[in-house]
DNA sequence: CATGAATGAGAATTCATTCAT
DNA sequence: AATGAATGAATTCTCATTCAT
């Protein structure tokens, strides 16, 4: 194999922007900081992506077309609910684990307001619901539709759970994200997601019939 | 004693910083904007609270010190795991209710990295899972114990997940929070979280033993 | 003997800005430090000085007083110029000794245009001129008259010399300032005035006579 | 290559800053005044300097450069130690008449404490000490080697002494600086440190033979 | 494509001072 | 005599962006 080829120069400011932005939120980073760190000027960034905010646009368009794309290959396969679930879970976590980055943008900015890019997000997470919703929850005969709008973002919040609070863990547990974390973390989550802590542990007093 | 202080120029100042804070990110807001709110003079904020971080220290401290008590209140009870968990999960969601902004940005500010405070945020949270395992999770015989890692931000992040995509979900479904949703959201997380989707939802359809 | 007396608020105060001035310049600190270091509210520095700049108003008349005292008493002893020149300078250095800081206030801010102290400046160093030409020059038959306001300064810098550059020649040389220093400096800065380096080093060499 | 630099701004920059530092003190200029004598937005300063601190360093580095070029081409000429005196006086007055501004930066901030350039002022006055001895105090044979640092300091400060105090001077005697009064200067100050007031008066009066 | 100087607005903070208590 | 809250101006510095080269 031949020397890596050098990633070109908008491509370096959108990973450089998508590590910032990851790590300090989108108003906590400088153009110049970006630059700098893609190695080129900082005229660069408006003349590629039309300034600050069409960075953090195009993060998240990216991040939204990646995840339309689980849930529309996922309708295509005629799966069971559970098996659905699964393996969206699955899906959502390997995507993560390629692009960390640019994932946790999305997910951080998303009860950001910030004006410019308010509509794009609505737009986009707008239909990108709809598109989950014929994936996913037709298989499950929710009583109240109303919890449609509960376990929608409990869901996601589910599954990017470790990633959002990474940082800090990995600081107070020493813990390393290898692919085991991976494989652990997919097969927890999922287990919480469609069975909830009775999928996890048995409580192990006496405890009685529960009431709900 | 000095000039009397015109009806609690801190506490106005601290409320307009959560207020912006929750909804624009730390680094998104200016100490004038906040100033203004709080109808006091901008150099206040420095005299209160030392600078603007002094204003997330303060908030992100009162946080904890919120949900550490609501996990101590819970120790002392003596209640089955599944008891001990719903009751932590509507008291926070009564904390959340009654501290919105200030929860948020507690919230929102965990995977941002801002050095000036990720020495407390680390003190703060470390304290705060010691007190949380010991009151909910020593009801339950998790067999790995790395997954304690993975469970404990995935119940935060279940339980925070409404309020976190709280502004667009009330754009896109024009869902109003009132009190019901305050029951209800309690309620279904709870289900969730103890049983899964298998508590909120049987599959409707043809769908076959699952094999996890 | 009993407990000394604490020093009033209002010398506190002189002293903490002669400390700081004589460190910083008047430009470099602020108020709030020398409050602090003066344990008094900031509002007694107005209070007490009528501002910021009274202080250094206080501070220089005070030198001036102090070095108009010495030409005074010189004056009204009967010595020979070489007697009266080592004895002032001895006064002198015995007066920094005792006042380091206000002295080196006074010396430092002499070049630095202050427009609310310029004209007590003028002022007190031109009446403080008359007295040390009178108590100190007329042994002297300085050929042009023109050479006075340059033997002036020249005098006073020489005083000081060791002093400005105090702090950099301790870090520097490593010497340490002790009541054997002042007796050299005296001795040395005393025959370089009246003998020039004739009067401190023989040249060791093949020296001939020279053409000034 | 980018936008054509007008002029050039950054040498008008640190032209102004000279300017108001060696009438005002570091500390009493701001940036605002700087740029606008400058004619440059105010941004420019940390552009080009990185801060108003690096408008000092970069003038007392300037300063230390001229002085020790000095030291060297004096020693490169075989001089008698009075002949060598002399001319370092003399080189001296000129670099002062010919950057007066930014010489007197650099003594003026000799005596003040500035953490920012601290070490800077040190390394660069170490050095410069080490060429001047190096160049100048071989030819005499000093008796006591501590009188080194009680001399070094008490030569420089003699030759800036007519600068320092110049501008009260000016207002007190109405001297102006001519050319004429360089020379003066010059010659006044060399015999002044060569010989002490013995080469520039005799005692007129009934003087004894002096005890040192 | 790429550069780097330049801009003007805005950032946070600190300043000396005042004033009611 | 002393306090400390409050003010408003001024501090330095950084921001995203533009533009001529």
């Amino acid at each position: 194999m031949g020397k890596k080829p050098k990633e070109d120069s908008s491509t370096r400011i959108i990973q450089a922007a998508a590590y910032f932005f990851s790590r300090k939120g989108f108003s906590g980073v400088g153009v110049r900081e970006i630059a700098a760190k893609a190695k080129v000027n900082i005229s660069m960034v408006s003349y590629y992506y039309g300034g600050k905010s069409g960075l953090l646009k195009a993060i998240v368009t990216e991040y939204f077309s990646h995840v339309d794309s689980i849930a529309i290959k996922l309708s295509s396969k005629s799966l069971s609910p559970r098996e659905a679930l699964k393996e969206f879970i699955c899906e959502m976590v390997y995507l993560i684990k390629e692009k960390e980055d640019l994932c946790k943008v999305a997910m951080i900015e998303m009860p950001i307001e910030l004006p410019e890019i308010t509509s794009l997000k609505i737009e986009l997470l707008k239909n990108n619901m709809k598109l989950m919703i014929q994936s996913l929850s037709n298989g499950f005969n929710i009583s109240d539709p109303k919890k449609h709008i509960i376990i929608g973002p409990a869901f996601l919040s589910l599954i990017f759970s470790g990633f959002m609070f990474g940082n800090l863990i990995k600081k107070i547990s020493g813990e390393k994200i290898d692919s085991a974390f991976y494989k652990r973390y997919c097969d927890t989550i999922s287990s919480l997601f469609l069975d909830g802590m009775n999928g996890i542990a048995k409580p192990n007093k006496k405890e009685k019939k529960y009431e709900n």
